[in-house]
DNA sequence: CTGAAAGCGCTTACAG
DNA sequence: CTGAAAGCGCTTACAG
């Protein structure tokens, strides 16, 4: 049996609700000397509180739920490691499910978490079912479930979209195509209007996979001289196919994404990508959903220059 | 308030021990007429278990603990997913935190996961420390703690070492060098010490970092024609630096790493690498845990032949 | 400043 | 087959 606050008590001759004041830091004051006696009792004897008793009492798990689609894109896992982290700050703990793009697993993941009675959720929404109308504070990122006006802590994809497409103008593409989901959901339809509204070219569309991404640039016919792609975890796949196919970026293909996580920074070429602040989005989120006081303002992007868009040397605009 | 079983059980005219010994499916029979009132009456209330409160009372949360060096690295991203998925499937909730490499933060997240009462920890573990010495049963996978006697669940790199030692062999390579990571511990010494028995070269350090690796390789007054690496986020860091310093892959520089994560089959070029089962390594993990009967057979790795070792085309070998 | 006690919502012997 | 009740380990009014 794990040493309880009775334990504690019991050794320094005290009462358990005089320990908890002590380990709490309140609500009650107590005298320097007993907390002392308490404070030594906890540590010959090991204790370690019960979080899961605590939260029963107190109504607070101390754990948030967090969904995202795929864990091993790079996007989300850059943005997954960040909201770990900015939880911990917070004395949060995070229990993670993957929902693999699919809404029954993504709806399983949010029954299991709320019977696990997290604090809260942070979910990268998936698919067409709408908002659960949790017991518990949602925070949406990235994406949200149609016709939810939650708040979207997400980048400012308009402005990020007319950027790299001003860029490969300056590079003299006139056409300049579009690689996007299966459908327009979230910031992706952002990004595919945005482009809609500055540039002439087709529109491509694969799933949010690698594979996929290589494998529809492998059935065309003919290849574009430029190239947004919604997602790195996309181009990553275009530069494969690319590779394999003998076209050279950015010699005959020139490439801009939309993510810059951290893989984009070391593909071959290097990615120019439209760079979502990952650390800052998990810190709203977490902010937001916390409750705690959040600057309201967009959260800016910005173009990363580096090689696949054609740029001689690596540079950063800001 | 949300629904309690109280709720449920006035509802369906009968006491919280039947609504309990329906919903649980035990462990007391209950008349079917009686089952059908209740789950009536816990369908209409939308009752949803308060699993707080049953882990306090059957001291089992349901939550296992993870802790990964970093899941930004494609081969904890890869390994994390897929346990997870075989958490998920054994109906227990994934928390999860990143060392960062780091003792004190490998410590904390220990604690924290011990203090929430998790029903086990999964572990790669990091650094010098020792064993916890933990209440909760640990599984390590990939790296044990130094002195550990614990089964850890990971591939047979001897093998997968030798097996691309052989095949950089058949491509003509008399040097092979070997970028291991900082220190020899766990499955990178394992490698190392392979690729020693096998091969005259250098033995080349760098930390487990894209960036660390590429800045490595750019430091090197002289490169290798032919590479083994540790992990496959070094050698996306090496191909990145090749193709900065203008060194051809395969063609001056052969290198096969050691992960096989799903990143490496989309790297320019495509990476030859010996592959770990991330699946299989996942399911062994979580049955080691829970205390199911489980294969005690080493878990094979395989040498998957794409571009970067020199092969003209992919194939892949058992 | 300190302590006895209620109660969070379950599970599970125990009694009927 | 069913129900009243104890108890998991905390937190927190309440009383002293």
């Amino acid at each position: 049996m794990a040493v309880t606050m009775a334990d504690v008590a019991r050794r320094a001759g005290t009462s358990v609700a005089v320990v908890s004041y002590v380990l709490n830091n309140g609500p009650r004051p107590v005298a320097e000397a007993t907390r002392a006696r308490v404070l030594a009792a906890a540590a010959e004897l090991g204790y370690r509180r019960n979080r899961v008793a605590a939260a029963l009492r107190s109504g607070s798990t101390g754990l948030v739920g967090l969904v995202l689609p795929d864990t091993v894109n790079p996007y989300f896992a850059a943005l997954g490691r960040q909201i770990e982290q900015a939880l911990a700050d917070a004395g949060k703990l995070t229990v993670i499910a993957n929902s693999g793009y699919d809404s029954a697993r993504q709806s399983a993941a949010v029954d299991g978490f709320l019977a696990a009675r997290v604090d809260g959720l942070i979910i990268v929404w998936t698919g067409d079912s709408t908002d659960p109308a949790a017991e518990t504070p949602v925070v949406y990122v990235h994406n949200r479930p149609p016709g939810s006006t939650a708040t979207v802590i997400a980048g400012d994809n308009r402005a990020g979209v007319a950027e790299a497409v001003a860029h490969l103008r300056e590079h003299g593409h006139e056409r300049i195509d579009f690689l996007a989901g299966e459908t327009d959901d979230g910031p992706v339809g952002e990004r595919v209007a945005a482009w809609r509204a500055a540039a002439q070219g087709r529109l491509l569309r694969s799933a949010y996979s690698r594979a996929a991404a290589a494998e529809l640039m492998r059935g065309l016919t003919k290849w574009p001289a430029a190239l947004l792609v919604a997602t790195d975890e996309q181009a990553i796949g275009v530069l494969s196919a690319a590779d394999a196919a003998g076209v050279a970026v950015p010699g005959d293909l020139a490439v801009v994404s939309c993510d810059g996580s951290p893989d984009s920074e070391f593909t071959v070429p290097p990615l120019t990508v439209v760079a979502q602040p990952f650390a800052e989005m998990a810190q709203q989120a977490v902010r937001l959903l916390l409750a705690e006081p959040r600057d309201g303002s967009p959260i800016a992007v910005r173009l990363t220059v580096r090689r696949s868009c054609g740029c001689p040397h690596r540079t950063t605009v800001a």
